[in-house]
DNA sequence: CCTATAATGATAACTCATTATCATTAAATG
DNA sequence: CATTTAATGATAATGAGTTATCATTATAGG
């Protein structure tokens, strides 16, 4: 059967705790603080595994690695420009049919949004001393 | 300089006259109608080359080889999940910074949308005579 | 027509994320 | 505590797309 293990456990809890989708490296990084010897191939062990269970939903964005997060209801992303975290957003414009040719039919659709996350925004608009 | 060859202005007319984005391969058959021995080295050179010069634009999507098109201005696109075909969407939603959270500065997006293009949309309409 | 060399085609090599291998470790159970 | 074997960690292997190599071809210019 299963077995519970402290760095299956740590895996989850990085996943589930976490607000916004996770690169392979990042649930391995913040694992670590709890199981300091993690290799990374328990990591993408554990994150197939929760995928194919359809615990964890695969965030795939144009040119970069797969991250990943719990299930749960149609969102989408914001993809911060500099520090290159990405984060949910629990909005949605809605029906999308309007903007295709007569005759297409739209069964789903998928939105990112780029640009600087509150954090950042906020940096940029200090004043360098560098 | 650079050299007028049948190979590149044969991978040329295949980007230009076509109205959605291509992969590699779709350059590559489509190219030897006209090259029959054009070979894929050469369609990723020329598809390189015209990539950094801007005058190709980049199409990604989700899980999926990489596009290319002639650039142009703002769109979005509609991948057939029949056909597989990727189509552009000259129509866009506007102005999307609502849906971000406060604080968030949104500098562009990107729309995908799926279902079904006109053409299998009639066909998944008739009846099925297999 | 000749020459220099850019471009091509075939294919080997590369890149890099992910997966497989395998010896070792450690949960679960009695 | 002993046993079984699932899980792990280190790393080799894989796979797929793309790029490099190099001998050959063919374009541009004289």
């Amino acid at each position: 059967m299963e077995r519970s293990t402290r760095q299956r456990t740590a895996i989850r809890e990085v996943l589930a705790s976490s607000d916004r989708p996770l690169l392979a490296d990042e649930v391995l990084a913040y694992a670590q603080n709890n199981v300091p010897g993690l290799g990374i191939a328990t990591v993408y062990r554990n994150l197939k595994t929760l995928v194919s269970e359809e615990a964890l939903q695969v965030v795939n964005l144009p040119g970069d690695k797969p991250r990943f997060e719990f299930a749960h209801h149609h969102h989408h992303h914001f993809s911060c420009e500099q520090c290159k975290r990405v984060f949910d957003i629990h909005a949605c414009p809605g029906d999308l049919s309007r903007l295709v040719p007569e005759g297409f039919t739209v069964l789903k659709h998928e939105l990112n949004l780029y640009g600087l996350c509150a954090q950042c925004a906020l940096n940029s608009g200090d004043t360098k001393y560098a």
